[in-house]
DNA sequence: GCGAATATTTGATCTACATCAGCGAGTCAA
DNA sequence: TTGACTCGCTGATGTAGATCAAATATTCGC
């Protein structure tokens, strides 16, 4: 779990800005020229840190902001008409939240932090303005909500035609992979989210979430110690999974 | 079926405009002043309709235009690895398709018409690049993906928590929705997708989505008629699904 | 560090839906 | 018109995973 910048990691606001960010390679800095940076980086907000919990914001609430999250992890979360709650994605440090407000001026889902979370808080219409004046930021912009759409119909096509086993094998080996990219180890970590939660996200009762770990972990392919994971077999557990398990098709990884 | 601009449904390339075209309001024109409507429109290509059957574009090809749905329906599908046909999305006319394939630059589905279709071809380099110079284009796109990250998530609960009457009566008042905005009956219209490609994007098997028709008609709520529904008890039809089944939430429509 | 509350695991049973199978109807090419 | 397909419907049966129940294990407030 050692991270590079550790010492920052609960820096204050005014210390903590994009340019010495770790995260800037994979969030909305990315590609951008540094006086470009330090543009977007004046409209953005440090916040406190939310405590485990603590909601960020709620379905229905007038939508103003975009969030990208520094560091801890936040669940998106519907309530239905029947009063239970349908989680709708986990998000790591460097990914944004909020996205889905856009249209209608109104969060559609709420955002709770998992454990202790810091988000940088980034006004859409300041935001906004800035796209227009530079041209990557808007790309990046574009990309990143086409990226959201390509990951979310995986996820579509995990609910729809995945069984249990296959379903928790993807889910873990996208953790694997989005730890990876942001320089963790993809085969041991942490689960931020609780074996409900899992099973709420992909459409499985808990006890089912539990026993296929169980059994993954009598086969060889992972070690579980309660929140601790360890991929042990990847390859198998890719082949249990057939695709990447990301929005990436097979033909231009 | 009648629309209100028949006359022009298949018209040649030199005289459809989005300045005529029923869909404008809908479509990416909504919010934009004559004259740009008017740069929009030039960079816009009208294609030949596409048969049943015929593909947009290919899984995997280079992604370089969106395609806004003129008359007909589209399905976007990815191929699993397992060699199976998973539809992520049918696309109505003035809906945007292609959207997903910015991020990687390659479409991560393929587009298939379900019937004789017409599509505009957008090239996106030149609408990202109109886009700065217009910002109510730009916000415009930004909501469009907005919303389809919003209905996806909507469709991610649906797979997830729903069972099999409350998927096809989501599945029919949705369709019913995007009919009505269009201008067309909410309460009776033509299904242009099988009853296996329905099983196929809702999870769930062909047998079963008949036998759910068959047992709504039974219970007076709608009235099949091969691919022709009616809408029988539409307040019955909205009791059994709960919400709007659309993106919106409840507080806000 | 203690005890209550909460999360996880495991086993037994139930069920919604898948799968398999067979039939009738519509479509199309020759 | 006919035969070959495809599509939709219905009945019988099987099963993956839900649900119910109960025993640990963990977490957290104090």
């Amino acid at each position: 779990m050692a991270i590079s910048n550790s010492n920052n990691r609960f820096s204050s606001k005014l210390t903590s800005q994009c340019q010495n960010c770790s995260l800037s390679a994979l969030c909305l800095p990315i590609a951008l020229a540094d006086e470009d940076v330090n543009r977007l980086d004046q409209i953005i907000e440090r916040k406190r840190p939310l405590k485990k919990g603590e909601i960020l914001f709620h379905q229905g609430e007038e939508f103003d902001s975009v969030f990208a999250v520094r560091t801890g992890t936040l669940k998106t979360y519907n309530i239905t008409n029947s009063g239970e709650e349908q989680i709708t994605g986990f998000y790591c440090p460097s990914e944004l939240v909020g996205l889905s407000g856009i249209d209608e001026n109104h969060y559609p889902v709420s955002a709770k932090a998992l454990e202790t979370t810091t988000v940088c808080e980034i006004p859409f219409a300041h935001l906004e303005q800035l796209s227009s004046q530079i041209p990557s930021l808007k790309h990046q912009l574009f990309r990143l909500m086409s990226r959201k759409i390509c990951d979310d119909q995986q996820m579509m096509v995990l609910l729809g035609k995945k069984n249990a086993d296959e379903k928790v094998a993807s889910f873990l080996l996208n953790l694997s992979h989005r730890f990876k990219k942001r320089g963790y180890s993809a085969t041991a970590f942490r689960l931020s989210m609780s074996r409900g939660e899992i099973g709420n996200y992909l459409g499985l009762a808990v006890e089912t979430v539990s026993r296929v770990m169980t059994r993954f972990q009598k086969n060889g392919l992972i070690d579980v110690d309660g929140k601790e994971i360890s991929i042990i077999n990847l390859p198998e557990m890719e082949k249990l999974v057939g695709s990447a398990g990301e929005c990436a098709t097979i033909e231009h990884v």
